[in-house]
DNA sequence: GTTGAGCGTT
């Protein structure tokens, strides 16, 4: 399993939005839109956990890639500590 | 508008 950083997202972006794009390399584990913790905006990003081999192939793909006008982040997460 | 929330380390 891989924990990805999805960067640049609009903050309008649904987070089911995101899923799709994700699952088309493999199964999505879990994912988590990050909002701002006092107004519940979004934060424009969010992690994605999927086995390896498909988080690789997803990183390769979507990094860079156009979404809504924005050009995508994808690359592996640091850690939260 | 670029790396989580809460935590006796998930």
């Amino acid at each position: 399993m891989k924990n990805l950083y999805v960067g640049n997202l609009p903050y309008n972006a649904r987070e089911e939005q995101v899923l799709d794009l994700f699952s088309e390399f493999g199964k999505v584990e879990s994912f988590n839109l990050i909002r701002d913790r006092e107004t519940g905006r979004s934060r424009g990003f969010g992690f994605v956990e999927m086995d390896t081999e498909s988080a690789n192939k997803a990183i390769e793909y979507l990094d860079g890639k156009e979404f809504e006008g924005r050009r995508l982040r994808v690359n592996e997460a640091r850690s939260r500590r």
